[in-house]
RNA sequence: CCCCUUGUAGUUCAAUGGAAAGAACAUCCCCGUCCUAAGGGGGUGAUGAGGGUUCGAUUCCUUCCAAGGGGACCA
């Protein structure tokens, strides 16, 4: 990464530890990259800003590098660098080199990622709060994995208990139901039973199986695991959870029934595993769910979570803590509930009343890629208003066509190339990377370069929108250079490294698309 | 009442405490296609309000306002 190299610079003529830091300036005239570390500097020597980059920038030009080409110093006491045409040319001679390893980091060093994602309750379709969440989280799982970890990737199903009472009540069509829609109405013709637990448990896995696993297919999402709840009372998991936890004398009975004392680990109030009435509590499940995911040797849990579900991460980390795991490496990412819209009002989604968009509709309407990259594009915080009839009209003008349609422009050239006799020339000599000199070529090369940063930064965040950000950016540098710079037509010598060039571009649309999860079109 | 998240252009979204707050869509002007114009160039236009910390704040702290979500022996 050229980033970490200058970084690597720096640090030979900086002799106080401070994590140095290197950007891209968003203004060109501030260089190619650039440091604040004598700002920093400046607050822990007590001293000007602009002398110690001064003194800096002139240890770092003594040192007669090959590697940059000016070095500024800027007030207040940014210093900024210019790379040679060298150190980008041997970038984009790595770029095809490594073809689809370039970007792939050694930052994981293999540690194992659980990432638990959608879980959604097998009682009804995924929606596109499910959608939101499930891209999000099927992308950071990518990333994570270019990253140098190994992600696994699951499916939490919540396959007994009390939704699964409700949802056989909801199929039976008695007083308790709560579930209404089509499909439940589908189901009810086909179940002959009258017990509303075994209805339900018959049911879930209907949908599970007919519903739910179809949809994720279809959402370009592959889970390593499909994590069953009932398995955790059937091999005695949670028994064995909350004896442990009593063990610990973390537990009492109150009212008849039994609680973990989570306060005890920073949790609002304590709660019950134990209902008076005997049933176990979700929570109780979770906790030996927590218990197992750790005991499959992972390192670290990520789970994904809607912004209903937000008190569990309290109890959840507490009981974490209680079953003696470390609560850094319980990672809660919050997806905030997306916000149904009909003819601009509000509607409320909820799989109760029936009234929600599934994702399956909405990929059916707009396709995969254009979905994906719609909910992707904005950070999970991002409270999203959601209108199915705006998304239709406006999905023609989803800016994942854009980036598309860069790649498939570079696929446009290689295709006309490959047919022509200059192309066969320039093979066989032999291809001179300075001729690269134009604003657009070192401009393209140097944004090609910036993908394993990028790679970097989503994966040390959590934040594959940064992935998107960087899609965007890259297309707009190629469109610019695909106006500006021609290929075909050229003289050879150029031509041939001009096509080196939009090869190593191809290499890293490739890779990028790949980790977004969205197609690379031959044509459009 | 308490807790969490959010508030940025007309709209949908960006911005590890950095330099002149970026895109896209919409809108106005230009490029008429010679590697597919699903493109390029340019204009208009925004940090909810007030304090504070800092060389420097959309970002951190604080008060207020607004929206959403929690606060069950529901999930």
């Amino acid at each position: 990464m050229l980033k970490t190299k200058i970084a690597d610079c720096l640090k030979k003529v900086i002799k106080e530890s401070l994590p140095i830091e290197i950007f891209v300036p968003e203004n060109e005239k501030f260089g190619h990259y650039s440091t604040n570390a004598a700002l920093r500097l400046a607050k822990i020597l007590k001293r000007n800003p602009m002398e110690i980059a001064e003194e800096t920038s002139s240890k770092l030009k003594a040192q007669n590098l090959k590697f940059f080409e000016k070095i500024e110093v800027a007030a207040p006491g940014f210093i900024n660098f210019w790379l040679t045409p060298k150190v980008l040319q041997n970038e984009l001679k790595e770029i095809l080199k490594q073809k689809e390893k370039y970007g792939s980091l050694k930052l994981g060093k293999n540690k194992k990622i659980n990432i638990e994602f959608i879980s959604a309750n097998p009682t009804g379709p995924l929606t596109i709060g499910n959608g939101r969440g499930g891209f999000c989280g099927d992308v950071l799982a990518n990333v994570l994995e270019k990253a140098g970890y190994e992600a696994v990737r699951e499916y939490y199903i919540n396959d007994t208990g009390e939704q699964i009472k409700k949802l056989g009540h909801s199929v039976l069509g008695d007083e308790q139901a709560v579930y209404e829609g089509d499909y439940i109405e589908n189901l009810r013709k086909n179940i002959a039973e009258k017990n509303p637990v075994k209805v339900g448990e018959k049911v879930a896995k209907i949908i599970l199986e007919e519903t739910i696993k179809p949809a994720v297919k279809k959402m370009g999402i592959r889970f390593d695991e499909w994590f069953s709840e009932k398995s955790l009372y059937k091999n005695q998991a949670v028994e064995k959870t909350i004896n442990e936890l009593e063990k610990k004398n973390l537990i009492y009975k109150k009212e008849g029934a039994i609680w973990f004392q989570s306060t005890k680990f920073g949790d609002d109030k304590d709660r019950v595993l134990i209902k008076a009435d005997g049933e176990k509590t979700y929570f109780a499940s979770d906790i030996a769910y927590l218990k197992n995911k750790f005991e499959r040797n992972s390192d670290k849990l990520i789970i994904f979570l809607g912004a209903d579900h937000f008190g569990y991460i309290g109890r959840m980390k507490a009981a974490a803590e209680a079953l003696g795991y470390k609560k850094e490496n319980l990672v809660f990412i919050i997806i905030q509930l997306v916000r149904l819209l009909k003819e601009g009002k509000e509607v409320r989604m909820s799989k109760r009343t029936g009234s929600y968009v599934t994702i399956d509709e909405l990929i059916d309407e707009v396709g995969l890629d254009a979905a994906r990259f719609f909910f992707l594009m904005s950070s999970p915080d991002t409270h999203m208003n959601f209108d199915l009839d705006l998304a239709k009209e406006q999905s023609l003008k989803n800016p994942v066509y854009y980036a598309q349609y860069a790649a498939v422009r570079i696929q446009g050239i290689l295709a006309k190339l490959k047919n022509s006799a200059k192309s066969k020339s320039a093979k066989d000599g032999k291809i001179d990377f300075n001729l690269l000199n134009t604003v657009e070529d070192i401009n393209l090369t140097r944004m090609l370069a910036r993908f394993p940063e990028i790679v970097e930064t989503a994966a040390e965040n959590y934040n594959p929108q940064a992935l998107v950000r960087f899609a965007l950016d890259l297309s707009r540098e190629f469109h610019n250079f695909y106006e500006k710079e021609k290929i075909i037509g050229e003289k050879q010598e150029l031509v041939a490294s001009r096509l080196e060039l939009i090869k190593a571009a191809q290499i890293v649309f490739k890779n990028l698309f790949n980790l977004l999860g969205i197609s690379l079109p031959q044509k459009m």
